[in-house]
DNA sequence: GGGCAGGCTGGAAGCGCTTCCAGAGGTCAC
DNA sequence: GTGACCTCTGGAAGCGCTTCCAGCCTGCCC
């Protein structure tokens, strides 16, 4: 909704007045609090605040050298039973946390993974990411987000992540990685097309042929696609779910009619303007295969305001499995997203541990039947 | 080696298949597509890959010391324009950028801030995580995303904050913080309640009185509200929206009655749950003012598949303005999600530059009418 | 013209950690 | 009994950066 957050540039306080208006024009008045007492944070420099525990104070306590203190904490073999408990209990009691910036400085890790994420609101890539983040943390890794935007941002965050300064991998979400060099940071992508680097992801044109076939099995012949594509991801190559269709059609002996196929950038709205158009064909369809739940039930909403009914007039199916889906009674093909995001985590954990992530998997998608696809009204025609 | 990050739990690749598996144990036959080349990636130990550049060799081909590099880079005062402006040209070159690593080692900062979100894949976070990212990116900051669970986990992770080892600074998503004594770490609240630390939020409270005042002055009489708290979440004041609800009725003059109100666990599908338990009462509600959109969805599939049809039968009215309210022509309040991410990264950023973020910020909400309320179909009773 | 202020610059000391190297002490086989 | 060989531990050298402290040099005032 509203401004775009990012093009808020100035962030001095007198500006914050001018900014927090910026950002939603919509919004009257603020009513700004003033009255509560902010704690010691107000002053950037309070008084010598307490110094965090080192490593170089739990050796002290422990008793030991650094370097052994070190070694202890880190499971290094080659450490006596007792002098590690002893260390551990004594981080433990000062819950000592080591510094990831000493440590990757040091020659370690930064324990920490780069999400690349075009979209960070939209459901798909959330759960991506949510599936992701709790691989990682149970693996003892942190995530770090990065949202990209546009080819362009795409490309120059993927070029600044030289040499693991900054990350120890880095996660792609669903976009495509054209050159790679990082060598020494491992790369895995999600969500996107089988790719060089090792990728989790689904097979989108079985997933297109579940929805597809399926409606093609329930007598329809008519059938629509609305194509949502992410404004600045647009390829050259169609993508799988697409050429699902016009290879479900072909297989079926059905024509292909190219009025059929409304293109539209991706989100709600955009499917149901693009439903519109194609009620306003002389031969609507009898059945819409949409390219994901969101624009399905976009599509919903028009067919509706027309007065149509789901599934009676018209069949409608998505793919994803929104969890809206299931409420909204869509059928769909349901594709395990978090899994993938979780899987892809794994592969990361693994590559950093030394192991081999292996060149990709593919999960399966599973067509769910629910009520918004039926056979065609009239068999004939 | 081999142990490295993943030593403190213990995640040898003997296990990676077993927790592969774990992730779902309704995905039976995964396809692991074993072909793909995988490039130089797959050997951990790779050739000696060229060392990133870093400040010495700027400075060195600049013609000048590590020293005034740095000063040249970070701004600072005392250097002579041509020899900034040199050095910048260098660094640029060789597209050197800073090791954060070694910049907070040195007394610098991490230019990191961590985010902890309860739920990564609820719309609200999503929304409330895109706000804040993009104003953290044009700041110039990282965001270390921490998803933090029920609420002792949430108290560890913010214990484990210390001393700006990992982080500058901390954003608590939608969630009280009790006791933080990370002095010298600023921590901002957002989508929470008001808070002794600087906080961006909406009036709960007002926002529950637009959803019920709407209902109350169409008519309604018998208003059923489905209260969902998050599982783990749970306090012992009751929630604003709830107050809203009690407020509302008795200023009405209208009676209370508890069994009018459903509270269940969070989610579209408790929504659904909680919908059929209130219809299944002598006297069913007329409107259901419902904690949220995903959850007035659920209950909108209960109604319809009772075959109650709204708002003719039941009005109902969510809270969010969830995009897919727009979708299924849900009535509802508006808060602004986004937005209230995208303060409380420019607060996290004024704080860090030394200003003073102020007490706090509540954004209004707005009531958007839509086709799923409408008045109770008789007058009468 | 001498001296002093002040702008620029370089040297060097760490920040907190990991790891190489060396050494102490113990075990075991010859 | 002694050397070979472990296991365990400590010393010390950086990782890449910031910043304090000097030192140099210029410019300018008296």
């Amino acid at each position: 909704m509203g401004t775009d957050v990012d093009s808020v540039k100035g962030h001095t306080n007198a500006r914050a007045d001018e900014d927090i208006r910026r950002v939603d024009p919509t919004i009257g008045d603020l009513i700004v609090m003033q009255a509560l007492p902010i704690g010691a944070y107000a002053a950037p420099v309070s008084a010598p605040t307490e110094r965090a525990v080192n490593l170089a104070d739990v050796a002290r306590l422990a008793g030991v050298s650094p370097a052994t203190a070190s070694r202890a904490l880190g499971g290094h073999p080659h450490v006596a039973a007792a002098t590690r408990e002893r260390v551990r209990r004594v981080a433990d009691e000062l819950s000592y946390v080591v510094s990831p910036d000493a440590s990757r400085l040091a020659g370690g890790r930064t324990g920490r993974v780069a999400a690349l994420v075009p979209h960070l609101d939209r459901w798909y890539f959330a759960a991506l990411l949510d599936g992701l983040a709790g691989a990682l943390r149970s693996a003892g890794l942190d995530l770090l987000v990065r949202c990209v935007g546009g080819a362009a941002d795409r490309a120059e965050q993927l070029q600044r992540m030289p040499g693991r300064r900054v990350v120890d991998a880095v996660v792609a979400l669903a976009f495509e990685v054209d050159g790679w060099d990082g060598a020494d940071v491992p790369l895995v992508t999600v969500g996107g097309p089988p790719s060089t680097v090792p990728f989790v992801t689904i097979d989108d044109l079985a997933a297109g042929r579940q929805a597809m076939d399926h409606l093609i099995h329930l007598g329809h012949r008519r059938i629509a696609m609305i194509e949502a594509l992410d404004p600045d991801q647009r390829s050259e190559e169609p993508v799988g779910r697409r050429v699902a269709y016009e290879q479900a059609l072909a297989q079926a002996g059905l024509p292909q009619d190219q009025d059929l196929v409304a293109t539209v950038d991706w989100g709600g709205v955009e499917g149901a303007d693009a439903m519109a158009r194609l009620l306003g064909l002389r031969h609507p369809p009898t059945a819409v295969y949409a390219h994901s739940d969101e624009v399905a039930l976009g599509a919903i909403r028009t067919l509706r305001r027309a007065g149509l009914r789901i599934p009676d007039d018209v069949s409608v199916i998505g793919v994803d499995d929104h969890p809206l889906a299931e409420l909204t009674d869509l059928t769909t093909v349901r594709q395990p997203v978090r899994e993938q995001g979780a899987l892809a985590g794994h592969m990361v954990a693994t590559a950093l541990s030394g192991g081999d992530p292996g060149p990709g998997i593919v999960l399966p998608t599973q067509l769910v039947v629910r009520g918004s696809t039926a056979p065609p009204r009239e068999e004939r025609r």
